[in-house]
DNA sequence: GCTAACATGTTAGCGAATAACATCTTAGGG
DNA sequence: CCCTAAGATGTTATTCGCTAACATGTTAGC
């Protein structure tokens, strides 16, 4: 019937671990920053830290965006060409959220830059997520089998995708995540031959 | 005149270490390797090899094709159209290594995606890459504005590029590079609408 | 041969991550 | 209602990557 109560408090912990690292990291740096400070100021001990989030770099990578988009793509009626596919997908999910969520995901975007630990292990996600939109772009017929084309295309999508979210971050958002993503994508389309 | 032995005694000590910590990595696995162990072996004290190897991981990704790439690009009319310029300038360069080094190649492109943290590292150093390619496609004007459409082609590329080299290394050199990489760079060509 | 530059070793220490063990709390059956 | 099993947390110790400080030895050029 109830675990409810430790699911709850499970999650309460967690999250209260990630806003203080967020904080710490925001204020102090993620190089300058400690578990051990991290854990203090979340008032757990350094284990507890670790039980929540396997790394250090887990506290501002965890996100849930690969099922979303999976399900996005999926969404789409196979009959569009494969790259106009991924960006109409994308382009109706960050629609729904980017109003809502854009401050919290340019800060989030620029602190992913700002620490090469952090670089790394967002690009070592991105081979996962591609796996994701090669799957989606084949039918998830089988899963070690995908064609050359799907997996070139899967890998340049993500690579618009990531040019836009990166341009965004670095001129700090004075343009529109919606329509770098849009200017990607189109000279991925044109600019190719 | 002649600090030339110091020069070649650095060389070699380098070499001895690097050949020591590859004998290492491919006999008990990377993570399973420990930096003393690799010292001792190439008869080193850790901190020399930290004086040699900034990190553990720069033993396996030291490599010089960034240079190599880029006097290649440049070598190339500028009036092909950028994905052909890049591909005929990467496939011109692989010609020059590949009969030699084939098997040395694969060896290390299979040891680099064994590893998490030194797949992490790959996708990092790409980023460098990346923005070699763009000042090299875009004339090395100005090393902040460089346009969109640039960056995305230049992205798209390198993605093609790895989609190869990680296919082929994942088929264990089944296929030959050079077909993979030509492959890759027609569908980036012709299935990207 | 003397001195400055350089390469190497020794030791100590920090921080991330893991393991072993103890403690305390809640859940649920008897 | 109590008692036990499961789960969450803390304590301590240890490994490993990496850095700093300092000492030692070795080569180069006057």
């Amino acid at each position: 019937m109830a675990d409810d109560w430790r699911a709850r408090k499970r999650v309460r912990t967690r999250r209260t671990i990630q806003e203080a690292a967020l904080r710490l990291f925001l204020d102090h740096g993620y190089d300058q920053t400690t578990v051990a400070q991290i854990a203090e100021a979340a008032g757990v001990s350094h284990m507890t830290f670790f039980r929540y989030f396997p790394t250090k770099e887990d506290v501002v990578l965890d996100d849930d965006y690969d099922p979303m988009i999976e399900e996005l793509i999926r969404a789409r009626p196979a009959t569009e060409p494969p790259v106009q596919r991924v960006q109409n997908a994308i382009a109706h999910g960050i629609a729904l959220v980017y109003a809502a969520d854009r401050e919290a995901m340019l800060t989030r975007t620029r602190l992913l830059l700002s620490a090469p630990a952090l670089r790394a292990r967002m690009w070592e996600n991105q081979a996962v997520t591609q796996q994701l939109l090669e799957r989606a772009l084949c039918g998830a017929d089988d899963p070690a089998r995908v064609p050359m084309a799907t997996r070139v295309t899967a890998a340049a999508c993500l690579a618009a995708l990531t040019t836009a979210i990166t341009t965004w971050a670095e001129e700090d958002g004075r343009a529109e995540l919606p329509a770098l993503i849009d200017e990607a994508f189109t000279a991925l389309r044109t600019e190719l031959r």
